[in-house]
This record gives C-alpha cells, structure tokens and sequence, in this order.
DNA sequence: TTGACAAATGACCGATTAGTCATTATTATA
DNA sequence: TATAATAATGACTAATCGGTCATTTGTCAA
C-alpha cells in the first residue's frame, strides 16, 4: 500500500513535466526505482492510476472547500477564506494543478470525465452556498453569473503561478479577488446564465452516498494509515457508524482530530455531512 | 498546396476529439483518403501541421481583434464588438478553439510555446489599446487587473459553448460582459497585477516585421488563392511594395478588398500596421 | 505511342508503447 | 532450518507510432 503512494507521488512529478499520454510506465517505474511488474500489482492500468491520482488531490480539495464554507463564521472574511484556501491548495500541489490544467478538458475517457464532473459540481455547490448566504434573494437574478465569474477568477489567476515562476501574495490576491466579487454582485443587472445553462450538457450524475460505501472507506484507510490518534479516531468513528454509541460531541472532536490528515479528508468531508455537522 | 488545405480541414476534426498526441498520422491519412506518404510530401512531420493549424486560425483572429479594437469608432460598442468577435471567432471555428483550450498550456514543443505567447501578446496588446482609449489615466493603477479579468471572461465563457453543447445568445453574453467590464474599472481599487508581473516568465518575442517578410507572404499567398479579385489585389500590393506608386486611399481600398478573405487576414493584418492604417 | 517528369503509394523500419507471466528473491511461519 | 506464501523482477509480446523510400501511377509534350 505504501508502494501505491510511492508511485503517486513520483507519477506526478512526470506527468507535470510532460503531460499524461507522453509519459510512460516505464519511465514511472524507473523514477521510482521499481521494476515494470511492480507497477501492475499497484494498478491494474496506466489509466487506473491517474483515476487515483485526481480522486486523491480532489477530494482533499474539495474537502478543505467545504470546510472553510461551512466553517468560517464572519460573513467578511468568508470569501476571502474561499479564495485563499483555492489558490494555497493550487499553490501546495501544484504539480497536480497542472496536470489538471493540462487534462481538464481531454475527455479521452469517459470514466475520468464524469469524475471531474462530479468534482466540479460539488465546488460550484460551495461557491453557490457562500452568494446565497452573503447577498440572499436580491441578487438571484445574476447569481450563476455570479458563480461563472468566480470560477472564471480562480482558474485565470491559478495560471499565473502554476505557468509563469511568478511568487504571488496569496493574501492580496484573496483580496482583490474580494472586491472584484462584491462589486460585480452589488452592481450586475444584465444576466446571461441561467440554472438550466449550468446544467445543461451535463451527465448525471449519482451523488448519494450510503451508510454502507462510508464505512467501506473507512476501513480501507484504518488499514492504510500509520498514525496512531487518526488511526484510533478512525477506529472509533468506524465503530460508531456501525452501531452509535457516542456523544455528538465526541464524534465533532474525533473528526477534528482527522480533518488535517491528508488521507483523511475525505472521510471527514463525508462524515459531517452524513452527520449533518454544519 | 490544395492537399495541404485538406489535411489540415480533416486533421482538425481529429484533433479535436482526440487531442493532438492521441491522433496518429495514419488515421488523419485515412481521414482524409490518401497513403501516408502523400502526407509527408505536404508537411515535413506531424509538429509542423500543428503549427500550421495554429498559425492558420491565430492569424485569421488576431487580424479580426486588432481590425475590431482599431476600427470601431463608437466608444459605447468598442468592448461589445470586442466580445463578439472573440466568441464569434471561437464559436465559428470551435473545432480549432477546443484544441487551442486543449493543448494551451502544453508545452510539449518549444516552437509551439513561442508562437502562442506570441499571438497571446498581440491579444493583450488589443486589450490594453481598448483600455486605454475607453479609461485613459484614470484607471492607471488597476488596468493590467481589468485586461486579466478581460482575457479571463473570453476564456471561461467560451467552455460554456465549446464543451458543453449549448447554443449561446452571443449579443446578450458580450452585454453582460460588457457591463461586467465597465462596472470593474469604475470601482475596482485594490491592483493587484503589475505590468512586470504580466511580463515575467515570458520568452522574449521578436515581433518586428520587415518589408521582406511581409513581400514573401504576399507571394506565397497569390499562388495560393483563385479567387479573382482578392488576387489581383494582392499583385497591386505587391507591386507597391516593391516599388510604391499607389494613393493611400487605393491602398486602403484594396485592404478593404481582401479583408474578409480566411486566407489574407494576416496579410491584411501586416499591411494595416506597415502602412498605419490606424 | 513514347518518354520524361511529377504525384502518390504502402510496405517497411526502428523505436516505443501498455501490459503479461514464468522465474526469482524475500519474508513469514512452523 | 525447511517450507509455504508473498513480493518483485524484467524479458517478452503484440500493437502502434512517426517517418522513409523503392515502386507504381498519372500527366504531360513531343
């Protein structure tokens, strides 16, 4: 298992040089020092692996954007969090972020395709609770637009330090990216996009998750992970989905104690929603 | 030469759904109903079509935006022709356009990288021309922010007809932008793009363009073209640029002659900045 | 009809690809 | 230490890649 996170990591490395299709497995295997065979006992395809490679950045990403929507009290500095927490998860993995960059668009596989979709929608979900909280009914004539101009700034903005070597002031980016939100949101009157126009052309998509696929999870990452307090909390909360036992308290800190680790942020992210801890 | 025209209509369709790396020279061949060889008599490898590709649209739409920005008189529709004609160029060769979102940050051949940063310089030099005329001084501090969220709208508004199929409004879209544009340089305050940030991590770009480049254009370009009157207007150029004996007013006229034409936009596009036609 | 020239062909080349599997090395158990 | 179980290897396959070139086909004027 820890063979699989070796491969991960130096994966990355090369598919951010060169691109997905241009790299090979062989070329893997040596960056890591491992013999072609062993490849294949990790994953079944050169395809499976970059299947878990954007599983496992974007469910941390999309992990930590829910937090900071759900989390962050004071309404002022909500976008601010929402841009910041964006561009420092570009910025930390930024390897990934080109690749993503790079792929987004590249449907050669359906399967990957739909992944993405579902990604996507869950990060427009977050950007639409935040414009719903923060301006109400009187913008909901332009909200889409709205989102679409937010989406728009981080993925413009992410091209900066992820194409050109520049350093950037996260913290000043946040807040020019701040103001530039709340003046299109007090002063747009024409909209352009509507609910059904975000919507359209996409595929459907299942995004209920049982009792049942949670606990698989669970299981699969307690036998995963070497830290003892994530390892022990996990054990707990895995006891507890199977037949609960503890105090809402209990279960808040536990999933505190595995919010930061990143193999355990998707976990988190399920289970407060499936405990509804918002 | 008509050969080469086909292959590069046939291979677009392909690369467009397949991407650039995943179409092999043999199904473009079979696409187009001719042996591989014939392929190769037209272009010296699979990288110089690319670059064709490229060359042939980018032109055509550089040409488009700076005959735009420059021609249009009324302040009101500068930035609404503006919008239009990107999406219009996007929307009617969105084939190409998907390739272009697809391979933009590729770097997979340096040639490449330089000849994109190219156009994209001539692209932002457009948007800061529009700026400066619409806002002059007054927005100083703030106008390389304004040309980011600029260039930032175009290429997030043009996903929503390129990948996902839906028919757009194009008039109400560059409205709206429009509107977003005016409402941001007017309350925009907080910069946070500079002008060497713009310029930082680029390739040094020699865009000077000699009399003798240009002359070599037009010669290739009347072998290449039938139609009559095009043509003959591209010999009386030619011969003015050789030796000049032609009115500035002639010269405009038969500018205006071969504006429209997919093939002399460049050329048109050369001429109008050799001879200031601004 | 002939011959000279150009256009077009597709079998072929060496390199590289994703993926397999018989074999070997390592580890755990008894 | 002996045995069983597991992990790891890398030579191998079949397919495909971009690109070449001896050969064939087509098109002229003479």
């Amino acid at each position: 298992m820890v063979k699989k996170q070796l491969i991960m990591e130096k994966a990355i490395d090369l598919f951010a040089k060169q691109g997905f299709e241009a790299t090979s497995v062989q070329q893997i295997t040596e960056h890591c020092g491992i013999s072609k065979g062993a490849f294949y006992l990790s994953f079944k395809s050169k395809d499976e692996l970059i299947l878990a490679l954007i599983d496992h950045f974007m469910m941390q990403f999309t992990a930590d954007i829910d937090y900071v929507v759900k989390n962050t009290k004071d309404d002022e500095k909500l976008f601010h969090e929402f841009y910041y927490t964006t561009f420092n998860s570009f910025l930390k993995h930024s390897d990934f972020g080109k690749i993503l960059m790079k792929e987004q668009s590249q449907s050669f596989n359906k399967e990957l395709l739909i992944k993405m979709q579902s990604y996507d929608k869950l990060y427009e979900k977050s950007i639409m609770t935040m414009i719903d909280r923060l301006y109400g009914d009187e913008i909901e004539h332009i909200k889409y637009d709205l989102m679409y101009c937010i989406k728009g700034f981080t993925s413009t903005y992410s091209h900066l330090f992820l194409f050109q070597n520049v350093s950037v002031d996260l913290d000043l980016l946040s807040q020019s990216l701040v103001e530039k939100t709340h003046i299109l949101a007090k002063h747009t009157t024409i909209p352009f996009i509507s609910a059904e126009l975000v919507h359209m052309g996409r595929l459907p998509i299942d995004d209920s998750v049982t009792k049942e696929q949670i606990l698989e999870v669970v299981e699969q990452k307690i036998e995963e992970i070497e830290e003892s307090i994530e390892k022990e909390s996990l054990v707990l909360l895995k006891e507890h989905l199977v037949e609960p036992s503890l105090s809402p308290a209990i279960i808040k800190g536990l999933l505190e104690n595995i919010r930061n680790h990143p193999h355990c942020k998707w976990i988190s992210y399920l289970l407060r929603n499936y405990y509804k801890f918002y």
